[in-house]
DNA sequence: CCTGAACGGCACGTGCCGTGCCGCTAATGG
DNA sequence: CCATTAGCGGCACGGCACGTGCCGTTCAGG
C-alpha cells in the first residue's frame, strides 16, 4: 500500500483497487529498469499496465511520487539493524547490506534517479526524507546511541556527525564521483571514523585500538 | 566562453557571438533564480534574452548543458587553495569558502538542481565531473599530498578516503538531509577526520566534543 | 440483486521540444 | 569599401506528454 500523498487515509478500498495499485507500481519499476526514470512517462505506465491515466493520477500526484512509492515497496526488510553487542561490527554489517541493496542493480540506478528527482522536486524530497532517509538514519543513530550508553563510545560522542561521516562518503561516491562502493571501502571508512587519520603519523596501523 | 559540447573547438566566432552566449547564460541564471531550474524552459530563456531558439541549440545540446555552463561561468575564483604551510588550516579555509559559495543563495539552490539534473542525465553528469567535481577534487588531493610529502601526514595516509570524508558529509547534508552547513560543522568534521571518534573514550584531550 | 464508486478508453487543450525556412544583419576578407 | 556568408530573430510546424473531462462499463459492498 503506497503512501500516496493524495487519497484519503481512510483506505476502505477493496481488492480491485489494491490490485491496480500494485500492478501500476510493478509496471513503473519494470519500465524504469528498461528505459530509465528520465524517459519514463505516466502515459507509458498506464498503457503497459492496461490502466487508465486517471487511475494513476487518483493515487499519485506526480511521476516522482509514483516512482518513490514504487521503489520503497521493494524495501521489504527495511535494512534493520542487528544488535550483537559489538557496535562497530553491527554498523559494518548493516552498511554492507545497505550498499548491496542500494548501490547494485536493479535498485542502484533507480535509487540514484529518485534522488535526482528529489533534488528537483521539494515534494518528492520531503516524502523521501520522511519515508526513507530519516527512518534509516534513526536506526543508525539508535544503534550508535545504544553503544554510547553501554560505554562503547565516549560520552561526548557526536552521534549526528558520526552518522554523516558514515553516510556522506557513500552517497558522495555513489552519486557524485560515481566510483564503486565495496565492502572493503566501507571497512576503511569505518576504521578512519573511529581511529582518525591523524596529522601526526599513527603509531599502529591495524586494529580498532589506538594509542 | 562555454564548454558547449556542440560547436567546434576552433572558435573563430566574433564579438557578436560572444555577446549572445553571455546574454543567454546570464538570462538562464536570472530565470533559474526566479522560477527554479525544474520550471526553466529553453523557450523562456530564448524569449527573455531576445534570441532565437536556434541560437541556443547551436551552442548547447540540452537544457542541462546550458545550465551547467551558466553556473560554472560564475565560478571565477575557482576556489583556489591557499598554501600557508599548515595543511589543516588551509583545508579549513578552503572548505569554508566552498560552502559559503556553493551552499548559499543564489548559487546554492541552483547547484543543488544541477546535481539533480546530473543524476538524471549521464551527459550532464560527465560534464559536471570533468569541469568541476574532478578539478576541485584534484586541488584538495594536491594539497593533501603536499602535506603528506612534508611529513604533516603519515606516509600511509589515504588521500582519496580523506577527500571523501571531507566532501561526502557536506554533500550529504546539503543534498539529502538538507541541514545547514556551517563553519562550525566543518570544523567538527575536520577534527573528527584527523583525531577520530574512537570506540573507547580517548585518553588525552576531551575527545571530539561538540563545542 | 442494486447501486455507486472506480475503472478503461478516448478525446481534448496546453506547453515545450527540436527543427525547418525566410529574410535580415553584421563581421570578415579581398 | 563593398561583396560574401555565417550567424541571427521570427515564425511555423509536427510530435509528445501532460493533466482533465466525458462516457459507457465493471465490480465490490450493502
Amino acid at each position: 500500500m503506497p503512501f500516496h500523498y493524495r487519497g484519503g487515509v481512510t483506505d476502505k478500498r477493496g481488492s480491485r483497487a489494491t490490485d491496480r495499485t500494485e500492478a501500476i507500481m510493478r509496471t513503473t519499476l519494470e519500465l524504469g529498469e528498461e528505459i530509465g526514470y528520465a524517459k519514463l512517462s505516466i502515459e507509458a505506465v498506464a498503457a503497459r499496465a492496461g490502466v487508465g491515466k486517471h487511475t494513476i493520477y487518483r493515487r499519485w500526484s506526480s511521476k516522482g511520487a509514483l516512482f518513490l512509492d514504487s521503489l520503497l515497496s521493494l524495501n521489504k526488510s527495511d535494512l534493520d539493524y542487528p544488535d550483537t553487542g559489538d557496535a562497530v561490527a553491527d554498523l559494518r554489517r548493516q552498511i554492507h547490506a545497505a550498499i548491496d541493496l542500494l548501490d547494485q542493480p536493479p535498485v542502484g540506478p533507480l535509487y540514484r534517479a529518485l534522488i535526482g528527482e528529489a533534488l528537483l522536486s521539494p515534494e518528492v524530497a520531503a516524502a523521501l526524507n520522511d519515508h526513507f532517509i530519516t527512518p534509516q538514519a534513526e536506526k543508525t543513530l539508535g544503534r550508535l546511541k545504544a553503544a554510547r550508553d553501554q560505554g562503547q563510545l565516549s560520552p561526548g560522542f557526536d552521534l549526528d556527525l558520526a552518522m554523516d561521516i558514515l553516510s556522506g562518503p557513500l552517497y558522495f561516491r555513489a552519486l557524485i564521483t560515481q566510483k564503486p562502493l565495496t565492502h572493503e571501502y566501507v571497512d576503511r571508512l569505518i576504521e578512519a571514523l573511529f581511529t582518525g587519520m591523524g596529522p601526526e603519523p599513527k603509531p599502529e596501523s591495524q586494529g580498532p585500538a589506538r594509542t
